[in-house]
DNA sequence: AGGCGTACATCAGGGCTTTGATAGTTCGGG
DNA sequence: CCCGAACTATCAAAGCCCTGATGTACGCCT
């Protein structure tokens, strides 16, 4: 057997888009082990995050800072609050919008939990050179720019 | 309100995993347009590709080929035999193994989507040039070895 | 004041992904 | 010859994520 596995693999990884998915992939993973201990997925550990910079905010808002749609963050923050990490009331002022903020559970694990999330991020950064992350991050901001400024025209970046 | 939005957002995002987290988004979220017309999933496409480099090989090899767990690899493929979009026969010589290849109408979809997803990573690649795109992927290619190379100790590289 | 656009929350449905566990197959060493 | 290691497939349970569609609340503009 083995047809060719070797270049069949190499078939399959030459595309950029393979590599951006396995540097996810391993980020993913790498920090789900740290997190586990806690009980905390990624996703998780993200609403928490953004949530301690930005105590109160909206659902919909958490979810843009999370870089994910409302649904998914609602289904976060329900896991959640089910766990009582979080907490959520109608706003005063605009009774639409849930204010959501984290208990003194969820503020207490997330110090623990974030010393880790951070130690990770650390490491990958540890192992590059501040021109390198810094090159790093302009290549994929501008990968963004071009895949998400395709297709249905936003704009905002031409002229 | 919008305490300092602003400046919240840059600390969400000034993480390099966040960087990634969002190039791997955009690309998803750009492959997952052009292939929706074809009722396909980036995923599904993804095993579609595989198989139409190796056919006949078997479901934990294309996981790995595509960087998925066997399990998920098995609900991808379910979904496309019950489109008939593949096929799958036991093995003759391992009765273990099922065999599968992409069906006729299986090879036809790939071919029209396809030109399509390779448009889009030559979107990508043409926003750079040669030697970013190498420099890219070459960074990239560290930060997985950095990341899966903590923690559980598989070795294979430390001498 | 009434209407329209914007924003928020949520329900419903389809898919992907992971961890954990079960079970049959193949092959090689004791 | 039998057993264990490695591989394969699959079930089950939890979560996450997305598209699409509802219903409601706010604010501005006419």
């Amino acid at each position: 057997m083995a047809i060719d596995e070797k270049k069949i693999a190499e078939s399959v990884a030459w595309r950029p888009g393979g590599a951006v998915k396995r540097a996810e992939q391993a980020l993913m993973a790498e920090k789900s082990r740290v997190l586990r201990p806690f009980g905390l997925t990624v996703p998780q550990y993200a609403a928490m995050y953004a949530l301690s910079l930005a105590p109160g905010i909206s659902g919909a808002k958490l979810a843009r800072l999370c870089s994910v749609t409302p649904q998914s963050m609602a289904t976060v923050l329900k896991t959640l609050e089910s766990r009582g990490l979080v907490e959520r009331r109608p706003s005063s002022d605009h009774a639409q919008v849930l204010v959501t903020r984290l208990s003194r559970a969820g503020q207490a694990l997330l110090r623990k939990a974030d010393a880790e999330a951070v130690a990770v991020e650390r490491r990958l950064v540890d192992a590059f050179t501040p021109d390198e992350i810094a090159l790093l991050r302009e290549l994929l901001e501008r990968a963004v720019v071009v895949l998400a400024g395709t297709g249905h025209d936003d704009g905002a970046d031409s002229f």
